[in-house]
DNA sequence: ACAAAAGTGTTACTAATACACCCATGC
DNA sequence: GCATGGGTGTATTAGTAACACTTTTGT
């Protein structure tokens, strides 16, 4: 519209990174963490902050967020949607006006746990988050809801897991997002009833007990519902996976 | 963070208008129309657009939408939601990168029927648009998706309405947006069990039958969950509604 | 009395839940 | 055999949809 007028506002893009952990910290139980840069500029400077920077001139929106995304994990998004913009003219009490176009995405847990935690940057469980610097405990708070809201009408748990995995995983997965149990039996049936998923006919051997099958996802069927906004693949581009492991490299192996 | 770095793209502030009409036109029954602009300027110069203009300084994103939505159709929404933010490299060819922040918003059908229509100002049905600039066309059909699925779960519709209705009325704004009848039966059952209403006590008269009674909403519960995120009340103070009536100046008369 | 819409009651169907129970493997 | 989780069956419940029917006004 305008010639040259000058812009309002800094323009930056945040992401809000999830993953599944299984540490023994955890207690065996997977839960949500996500990585956090510590700020080494005022303000809020020492504090954890959500990965992000400047968008660059000519770099799609969904880009910049996966950029962000591969400079401090080291990994290239499983899911990646738009969550919010931040914008009110007094975020950061001060200094220059920064309008924030905030990401959330998932990435696989098997990469997750192999991924490098470089300088500065550090992961937490998602129930248990440090002093966040500007108004990002709020924005993280979102990003939670929207991720266990979403997860219970679509289809996005598979992002956390590999190609081929089994129904007490996926249920897994649902039971570490919404942080309460859920019934195998009922699981099972929704799940199978939905037609996400369908059989590999294979099966996993190695545990002590009965051998589960391995399920694969029915990729005619969307991840999730945007409404009648394009598919945005996640922009795969800039850096491959560095684990290209499907899924956890345990003592268990598979067999038809 | 940066000093003075140049930003990467202009920020735009667009919204989404929704208004109820039952003109002549549409036979009685109730559709949804929005106002759009008609563009005096290259690109799409004589098109269609979405109501919308540069984010000014020191104005917070909701307020930049409620501003537009002021100038275009001299109302106050009774409603405002932001939508998304588009901001791919190349959305609008050749011209300079335009990151848009898109709201979406309701206002009253009584106030908007008394609406100036201003230059370069037309309303169109949502069912029947012209061609528009950009991605509009998109833009107007994720809003109406969300309208539509907001619908359901939430309770915006009485935003379209005046203080006190029918259930008839109300069922009149759902059948309307979402493009099917609804039984009258279920329809009571539900909004009654589900708290959203109280009834007055009051009767509405006037008409050719059994006299229905009037409810209003209850306020002690939420319009519509926009999650963990802060309750962001419309910011009305820019400019007040022209008709001050509630509901529609009809023949009709209440009493008790 | 009749029309028309308000409002009530009833039934059928579907989806979610709880839980009992059998199956197949490792030890 | 026994423990363990995989997998199946089933009864109960809650919510939704379809539709017959009664009520109350204006004409």
């Amino acid at each position: 519209m305008a010639e040259h007028e000058r812009a309002s506002a800094m323009l930056a893009v945040s992401t809000v990174i999830f993953a599944l952990r299984s540490d023994e910290l955890t207690g065996g139980r997977a839960q949500v963490w996500l990585p956090l840069v510590r700020r080494i500029r005022a303000p809020f400077e020492g504090c954890w902050a959500l990965p992000g920077g400047p968008l660059r001139v000519d770099e799609d929106l969904a880009y910049a967020a996966a950029r962000t995304l591969a400079d401090t994990t080291g990994l290239a998004p499983r899911y990646l949607e738009q969550l919010y913009t931040f914008g009110d003219a007094v975020r950061s009490p001060g200094d220059e006006r920064v309008v924030s176009i905030v990401y959330w995405a998932l990435v696989g847990s098997a990469e997750a746990e192999a991924a490098t935690a470089g300088e500065n940057v550090g992961w937490f469980s998602a129930d248990d988050l440090p002093e966040l610097a500007f108004d990002h405990k709020l924005i993280v708070e979102y990003a939670l809801w929207r991720l266990r809201t979403k997860m219970e009408y679509s289809r996005i748990a598979h992002a956390f897991l590999g190609e081929r995995f089994t129904l007490a995983q996926l249920r897994e997965v649902h039971e570490a997002v919404l942080g309460r149990p859920l019934d195998p039996a009922n699981f099972r049936r929704t799940i199978e009833s939905s037609g996400a998923v369908v059989a590999t006919g294979d099966y996993l051997t190695g545990t002590r007990h009965r051998p589960p099958r391995l399920y694969r996802y029915n990729d005619s069927i969307d991840l999730a519902d945007a409404g009648p906004l394009p598919r945005q693949q996640p922009p795969f581009g800039l850096r491959q996976n560095r684990s290209t492991a499907e899924h956890r490299p345990t003592p268990e192996s598979e067999q038809s």
